[in-house]
DNA sequence: TGAAAAACCCCCTTTTTCGGGGAGGGTTTA
DNA sequence: TAAACCCTCCCCGAAAAAGGGGGTTTTTCA
């Protein structure tokens, strides 16, 4: 039985992970938290085996949290949960003393890989089956700027729109609009936007 | 108080309206089926004020379970969930005994909103803000053909390449493609694939 | 402090979409 | 049977996106 604790503060994503995981016999889901301090809270009172972390928090990072845990329950694995524009930080969450990630779109059955690989004592990065290999990490990312263009995309504003409400050029609109279909594998907007949308980027 | 209870057999939607309506004070959510017998044998025990009922179950249809549902308990009001692409069977809920109908993608207001409008004798169709009160019933829903159409957009192809699948002329598609821009009043492709995702058409 | 990355900007051409029409044939339905 | 709707196809012109280059300045971070 695998004890499993998560903490992401959007309640869909909570719910949509939970019931993927009443699913699987062997784990048990002992609680959540919507955010660090209730998360902590938990822990001084209760244990678990794994914890399922959300980088971005509404009190502190989930960096930090990351820290505080590894360092206070000895033991406990800690596996990131990202969305693809949150890639930036899984070396971070590394650095913290996480043991894997997951995209929050993983399926049931990556995530039961995943707690079962950390379990085992093994470490988790890089589900081939979402990132591109022949990308390098860094240029995996989409950067501020990118998710900030896509957002707007995703909201069917123009190039010329954009570039009006970021004070920038067409042409940077533009360049960031095919660095995106670029670097996200797609073919044009509509692909692009549903990727975004699937992808919870946006 | 008004005694809510869902029945539709996708755990997150399910979960994403448990947790808006646990927001509303006013709202007491008494139990949730994701069948349409699991539905049945909760009333035979327990009653409720409101169901929030969706179209497409696995045992049998929601028509069917509407009909039943209303026969079996007088003064039972039942709202149909629907998404866009099932806009068709409103009329058979109509006639079967529901007293409105909620899109799935309805915020936690329009939702609340239409469970006062029922509980005080009215009916609650095409809530204004989805959907245009300029188009008729029949115009406002999405003909297969463009619901085929929607969905080889999202996947990223042209008109042309959509054309030769479908092995029709470019103009057609692109008329196909200008009605659903109108019909769902996006303003581009991007918008449009947005809400075909969002509202699950594809 | 120096390299890498990000953000910014421009040129060009071609392809695709958008917005506004209209129109004919077939089917459903009130 | 006549209206309403669906699917089909076409016209036009304008706007936007796609695809390919090129480049500078500012930030970031090891």
């Amino acid at each position: 039985m695998i004890r499993v604790f998560i903490v992401d503060d959007h309640p869909l994503v909570v719910e949509g992970i939970k019931s993927m995981l009443q699913q699987l016999p062997e784990i048990e889901l002992v609680g959540h938290a919507g955010n660090a301090s209730s998360a902590l809270s938990f822990f001084s009172q209760h244990a678990a085996d794994v914890v399922l972390l959300d980088i971005s928090l509404p009190d502190q990072s989930g960096l930090d949290l990351c820290r505080k845990l590894t360092d206070r329950n000895p033991g406990l694995r800690i596996i990131a949960l990202t969305n693809f524009d949150q890639l930036t930080y899984i070396q971070g969450m590394k650095n913290n003393g996480a043991r894997g990630f997951l995209l929050k779109n993983s399926s049931s059955g990556e995530i039961q890989a995943a707690l079962h690989t950390v379990m085992e004592g093994g470490e988790c990065w890089l589900g081939k089956a979402n990132v591109q290999e022949s990308l390098s990490d860094q240029q995996l990312l989409l950067t501020r700027r990118e998710v900030e263009v896509l957002r707007l995309i995703t909201e069917g504003l123009t190039n010329h729109q954009i570039a009006e409400k970021l004070f920038v050029s067409d042409s940077t609109v533009d360049s960031h609009r095919k660095n995106l279909i670029a670097k996200l594998k797609v073919k044009n907007t509509a692909a692009l936007v549903r990727l975004a949308i699937e992808n919870k980027i946006i």
